[in-house]
DNA sequence: CTGAAAGCGCTTACAG
DNA sequence: CTGAAAGCGCTTACAG
């Protein structure tokens, strides 16, 4: 190591002063600085992993990339990593199970100090490797069913119930369930929002659930499958704001006073529902702060410190607005 | 290795049966794969790294990843990317150069194959290493200025002077220029704007810039600020989607007819631009092509293939709808 | 087609 | 507070 030459020290004493200044004398560690100044020295993590047997690499495993909801959560998990001093690796699970656990074992030959997770419960193959390599998971979005694994969301049934609630408090007779892109997170939704309607005595028989994407377009054609089906339906609820906002659009288009003949409900709060016109009842989501106290949540446990449980629920809001 | 000692080869068979299968004796590939499933066997990417001085993973910068427009370009990379064997570590420079600069020394030291950035310019820090170390990057979203470097994009002048054209073409008198999120591309789709305007001998005073991020919320405020200071202004170019969603909004919020009282105008052709009521006449970028064939051309540089030029203008196209 | 030797650049575990 | 020795698990470069 051309630092240690330059500094006029051994290699260990350079390795000290990067990670554990205080182990080394205030003189050595100044030339150490100077000398990484000069050669613009930049450490091989490789060789830190390999002799180590752990990197600073997390892995993260959402299921889109292309929902916004995702992305926020990346960006709480970016902004607790960074500042602890980890780089993370992002692997898209398209919903599915078995991608997951690829992308785990893709990713456990980088050898990562930890994961964090979206799937609903944990891995065989994980459980293997974190019994083996004490490599620890934490789960988002929905909170486990027990405190056996660690998990960081809020009650998605919980979620569903609350905004049928609101509807049938406000009046609404028919109110409709809108989904795509299936997810479990989605059927829990789903779960919560029927047993709201059941105790109304309300029959929960309006539903459209799709496959695809959740995308803008696919909310106007939802609520035309609804309008066809069901020309009753007098609220929707959309398991999405994507949804929501597509929905609103074709009643526009088709003239529809909202909420006056339809009234239309989102989830997650994203950017346009606050602003749109009328502006829209949804479920304000803590996306950001899933995804860094998830984050929080692992390095603590890499850090050795005492963690309180296993499962940290973060709750969630109801915005009521214009649209219902 | 066990999977060796299992195999009964040594471990430098192993090695080749994974990394070139062809050098290696059928019988021998087959016990191998068995030893390796058996054993369940993941290679320690670290030790690949250290001793062949380079890894499988790409540094990606983006600019943020609380915009839709990068996120889809990061869909083009995975793609890419995934199937040609590499990871990604992803990191966002919060329009900074300096932030990118940093981040690149960050990830310098996991030995990256390669990058993908987002700067409208070479970092210094890079040129040094990329002659150093032969580590190639490939520049995304616009067209570097000669052909010294590698960068796919199209041109961001062009795609302003079209929208502008676009809208004096139909007729719109006083059309204004809003923009957040201060950013080189942003300016030089002003820079297209204004010439377009000065060519039609339109005086091109009327425009908003804002520092702020890119919201929604934002676009309304924008179209406020407009009507106050320019009420003869009959038409908006937002230079994001998102911008002109709340735009629209606002004028809906106002009773404003669209396109009759004031014209709207987005970029990128986000999901709501074809279904909003009006639908939002916008430009398409090839953002997921973007990410796509940059890192293909990176890949074709690793792999040593030839490359037809340094520059890859995919361009954009301008899609007429009812907002104009 | 296969293998023995050396080494990548760090950290661990020990000794002082 | 510091350092010499050994080794992490691969690949390179060579020899056969």
């Amino acid at each position: 190591m051309d630092v240690a030459h330059e500094a006029g020290v051994s290699t260990m004493t350079v390795s000290r002063a990067l990670k554990a200044p205080d182990l080394v004398q205030e003189q050595s560690r100044e030339r150490i600085i100077a000398a990484i100044a000069k050669l613009g020295y930049v450490p091989n993590q490789a060789a830190a992993t390999l002799a180590s047997a752990r990197s600073q690499v997390i892995g993260v495993l959402v299921p889109s990339l292309t929902n916004a909801v995702f992305i926020e959560t990346l960006s709480g998990i970016r902004d607790y990593l960074s500042e602890a001093g980890y780089q993370f690796l992002i692997g898209e699970t398209g919903y599915s199970r078995e991608k997951e656990a690829q992308l785990i074992s893709t990713y456990l030959a980088h050898a990562p100090a930890g994961f964090l997770l979206s799937s609903s419960d944990q891995h065989e193959i994980l459980k293997k490797h974190a019994a083996m390599r004490h490599i620890p998971a934490v789960r988002m979005f929905d909170l486990g069913k027990s405190n056996e694994d660690f998990s960081v969301g809020f009650s998605q049934i919980k979620a569903g119930y609350t905004i049928a609630r609101h509807l049938i408090d406000h009046g609404y007779k028919r109110p409709a369930f809108l989904a795509a892109q299936m997810d479990p997170r989605m059927l829990k939704r789903r779960e919560g929002f029927r047993k709201a309607l059941q105790e109304a005595g309300i029959v929960a028989d309006i539903e459209v659930l799709l496959p695809d994407p959740t995308t803008v377009g696919m909310g106007a054609q939802l609520l035309r499958k609804v309008l066809e089906s069901w020309p009753d339906c007098d609220a929707v609820f959309c398991c999405n704001d994507d949804l929501a906002l597509g929905a609103l659009f074709e009643c526009q288009r088709r003239g529809l006073d909202v909420p006056g003949r339809m009234a239309i409900a989102g989830f997650n709060d994203l950017s346009w529902a606050a602003c749109a016109t009328p502006s829209i009842t949804t479920i304000i989501t803590p996306r950001y702060e899933i995804g860094y106290k998830a984050a929080e949540m692992l390095i603590d446990q890499l850090r050795g410190k005492a963690i309180p449980k296993g499962r940290l629920d973060l709750g969630f809001e109801l915005a009521v607005r214009e649209s219902t």
